[in-house]
DNA sequence: GCAAGGTC
């Protein structure tokens, strides 16, 4: 039997393209995790059977295990010797799964990798998957070394199958162990730290890496830079003179100087000379060079400075372009074109684009240029356009970027820029002045790149040895200016130039610095450092400058290398770098009093923060509601913290009282018109009473709100306390249709009356306009139901003799059920949750909530007709 | 609630 050989790709677009070059197109594809492309075809010399799929990136990620995850439970410190974990980076896509599937009878696999070393680390992760190497010996693995996804390349890499390379693997385990564990022990240190003591601090997490804090730390360098500048006064001598009708201000050979006296002083010798000789005049032949292949990081730069898009929004839009077609793959560094690249075919495919078709048309008829030699570092070919396109086609943003796309490449194969430059230079009192003009001789990709065009400047003849007389003589009194805030374009170079990051991730980090309110984007795309961000990079630079250093990400990467090269154990390493950042960390605790004294400066202390909304239950005294995020209580008595739900807004409600610890409720909205309010007690919040609580209701502490967050703690709809009219065994009407959840009352929803889930995004319209709403104690007899009593309001009343009030369930109440509408939120079809997580236990107890079935059968059911 | 790196 012809032999099975599985072939494995980073990403899908790459197995296609494998797929497409090694079958000659002759392929069937069949849907999985990710694609599958199956053809015949010779392997090693012999007849064999492929398979061509791909993961999506990483298979997995490192974190540590669940007794680490517990912030309060766990010393930072402790991290660092901690052991980690891998798990898979994404359980919904089933890589892992589909790789050992797939890899089942396969004699070989080949490894077509991203050739990098992230790419030979995925390799192992691969390889572990299918349980190549593991199984029957027999089982042959292989590494295909490609320059370019070219069917040429991919060709040759075929015949020169190497072996994967384990220590360039092992030094990316080891930088993610390493960011890891610095990573998080700083960040949980100082948020914690900071965190706990100050009110005005707007910032959930305070987190420190390796990437994003020298990030931050060069928009602060320019932040200190504008702040510390100290501007100077200078002169600058300008003669002007009149000659053949041009008026000319001339440039002084000093350019500037500092001293005014100095600057008279010269200024009187020219006047007094009065006239300027010409003592040289030179004309030169000058190219401006057309750019090399536009590359990932290039593409930002302009997308920030030149469109006003962040990067995150550039490569959003990119990605976009490149799934549709009309452009290459958009993440990549390299700046030259693979030889074989088909630079006709590219320029033939805009030909009749209707804004630059006519330029192209002339390039291809006259003959178009070899691009400029770029670097090549083996990815990808540089950013080009595929499809040609219009801004109907594309919408605005879309077209703005591939617009620019396309004027870079044609501009990489047009001819350079010509010009002509004049330098006349004089004297005059002993002094030299100069002016220079420009003149274009050939426009060439300046044509298509109009930004980067040469300004003309005209000059007069001049004559060596003539003699003109000085029309006016200015002495320019200027001062010197700080430089602007740090543009994200310039921000993207310091980092390429620094090694912070890499040309997908610079845009995170960017992202992440923002996030955490540590800088903000300004007019033009400027950063601008908030407080917290200015403090947190002037306290490192108290205790220990490296750690906001572009040094510091070099000096990891360096000792990878060492592992990547071979040069060095893995283990040793990580043991080494760990024990110097142990150190460090360990250093920084000690000395974080000279951080928080600048804290202290700037920021206010919880007592001192927030205005009182809410009685304490324990010591009955008022506490204070602190907006800042993560928004929170404090009591100044107890001294106490209590964590409010996030992103909405909060209120005391009608002063009542949690019967269990006599806390003040508050009402909770969420953000939007569609947003559920709900009572919550803030300290059963934090401190859910009931036993299991957070497992029984483990569903939102998934975030099935999504509003709610990750360890949201128990509001009342969740309560099972069997009195208290605010919990849901009282507030809660019948069961969710979607999920396993309990639909309650929304108590402050009038006049737009409505019940919502408990547990998902349901959402169920009651009588609109009714004056109350309110749950009783009854049960509908034919399925459970909480029996609502409706107020209607006298006006709008649908009972026939204007009476207002009526009771009855909303499911099998002819009247209320007609007058229900239900609605959902983005994710009708989404099952939040999951069934059998222990959850509907404890539930339908008591005043079960319709789970028993009526005569309706499945309450379910009966939603289908609302 | 935490890093940085892939890619969607």
């Amino acid at each position: 039997m012809a032999p099975k050989v599985l072939m494995v790709a980073e990403k899908p677009s790459i197995a296609l393209s494998l797929a497409s070059a090694l079958s000659g197109g002759r392929m069937s594809t069949r849907r999985g995790s990710t694609e599958v492309h199956e053809f015949e075809g010779k392997f090693l010399g012999s007849h064999a059977y492929f398979k061509v799929t791909s993961v999506i990136g990483h298979v997995f990620s490192v974190d540590f295990p669940p007794k680490y995850q517990n912030w309060g439970a766990t010393d930072p410190m402790d991290l660092f010797e901690a052991p980690i974990l891998k798990a898979e980076a994404n359980p919904k896509a089933h890589i892992s799964r589909h790789l050992s599937q797939e890899a089942r009878g396969c004699g070989y696999l080949v490894l077509w990798l991203d050739c990098d070393r992230e790419g030979e680390n995925i390799c192992f992760e691969v390889i572990e998957c299918t349980g190549f190497r593991r199984k029957e010996a027999g089982q042959n693995v292989y590494r295909a070394r490609f320059s370019s996804v070219t069917e040429k390349d991919i060709l040759k890499a075929m015949d020169n199958l190497v072996e994967p390379n384990r220590d360039e693997a092992l030094a990316v385990d080891a930088r993610q162990e390493i960011d890891l564990k610095v990573g998080v022990a700083f960040t949980r240190f100082q948020t914690t730290y900071f965190q706990g003591k100050y009110g005005n601090l707007d910032s959930r997490v305070i987190s420190y890496g390796p990437c994003q804090t020298p990030t931050l730390g060069f928009c602060v360098q320019r932040y200190l830079q504008i702040t510390t500048f100290k501007p100077e006064k200078f002169w600058s001598l300008h003669p002007y003179i009149i000659h053949n009708g041009y008026e000319l201000q001339l440039e002084w050979d000093r350019n500037k100087l500092f001293d005014i006296d100095v600057a008279a002083m010269f200024q009187k010798l020219v006047a007094d000379d009065g006239a300027l000789e010409v003592t040289n005049l030179s004309t030169k032949e000058e190219s401006k060079s057309r750019p090399p292949g536009l590359n990932t990081v290039n593409l930002l730069k302009v997308a920030s400075s030149a469109l006003g898009f962040g990067p995150q929004t550039a490569m959003q839009l990119a990605e976009r372009l490149y799934t549709q077609g009309f452009i290459s793959y958009p993440r990549t560094e390299s700046t030259a074109y693979p030889s074989s690249f088909d630079f006709r075919g590219t320029l033939r495919a805009q030909q009749n684009n209707p804004t630059w078709g006519a330029y192209v048309g002339m390039l291809l008829v006259d003959g178009f240029q070899k691009p400029r030699l770029g670097t090549d570092v083996g990815d990808h070919p540089p950013i080009t356009p595929m499809l040609s396109a219009t801004e109907d086609m594309l919408g605005n943003d879309s077209w703005r970027l591939y617009q620019y796309i396309c004027q870079h490449f044609i501009g990489t194969v047009s001819p350079d820029c010509k010009y002509v430059r004049t330098k006349v230079e004089f004297t005059a009192g002993g002094e030299l002045f100069y002016s220079i003009g420009l003149h274009v001789t050939a426009k060439g990709f300046t044509s298509i790149m109009p930004w980067l065009a040469v300004n003309e400047k005209n000059l007069p003849q001049f004559t060596k040895g003539e003699k003109i007389k000085i029309a006016k003589l200015e002495l320019y009194e200027g001062i010197t200016s700080p430089p602007g805030y740090l543009s994200e374009s310039e921000l993207i170079s310091l980092m390429e130039k620094g090694g912070i990051g890499t040309d997908a991730s610079i845009p995170v980090h960017i992202n992440n610095i923002c996030e955490r309110n540590f800088v903000q984007v300004h007019a033009g795309r400027t950063l601008v450092p908030t407080t917290l961000g200015i403090t947190l990079i002037r306290g490192y630079q108290c205790i220990d400058p490296d750690l906001c250093l572009p040094d510091i990400r070099s000096f990891i990467e360096h000792q990878i290398t060492l592992i990547a090269k071979g040069q060095a154990d893995h283990f040793f390493v990580v043991q080494h770098v760990l024990q110097q950042f142990t150190r460090k960390y360990s250093y920084f605790v000690k000395q974080i009093e000279s951080m928080d004294a600048l804290f202290e400066a700037q920021f206010s202390p919880l007592a001192d923060s927030g205005r009182l909304l809410s009685k304490c239950g324990k010591c009955l005294r008022y506490m204070k509601y602190i907006s800042a995020q993560p928004s929170r209580l404090y009591c100044g008595t107890c001294e106490e913290v209590y964590y409010v739900p996030q992103n909405g807004t909060i209120k005391l409600y009608k002063e009542l009282v949690c019967p269990l610890d006599s806390f003040e409720l508050l009402i909770f909205s969420m953000a939007g018109p569609e947003g559920k309010s709900f009572p919550l007690c803030p300290y059963c919040y934090n401190n859910p009473p009931f036993e299991g609580i957070d497992t029984l209701f483990g569903a939102l502490k998934q975030g099935s709100s999504g509003k709610l967050g990750k360890g949201a703690g128990m509001p009342c709809f969740l309560c099972p306390h069997p009195t208290c009219r605010h919990s849901m065994i009282a507030q809660g009407v019948c069961a969710c249709p979607e999920c396993n959840g309990t639909l309650v009352l929304d108590p402050v929803s009038a006049p737009k009356w409505r019940v919502y889930c408990n547990m998902c995004n349901c959402l169920v319209f009651l009588p609109q306009g009714a004056h109350r709403i309110t749950t009783t104690r009854e049960r509908c007899p034919e399925c459970d139901s909480t029996i609502i009593e409706v107020d209607f309001n006298k006006k709008t009343t649908p009972l026939s003799d204007g009476a207002t009030l009526h009771a009855g369930c909303i499911l099998c109440d002819e009247l209320l059920h007609s007058l229900v509408e239900m609605k959902h939120g983005k994710s009708f079809f989404r099952r939040t949750g999951g069934r059998g997580r222990g959850r509907g236990r404890g539930r339908g107890r008591g005043r079960g909530r319709g789970r028993t079935s009526g005569k309706q059968g499945d309450p379910k059911m009966s939603f289908r007709d609302f």
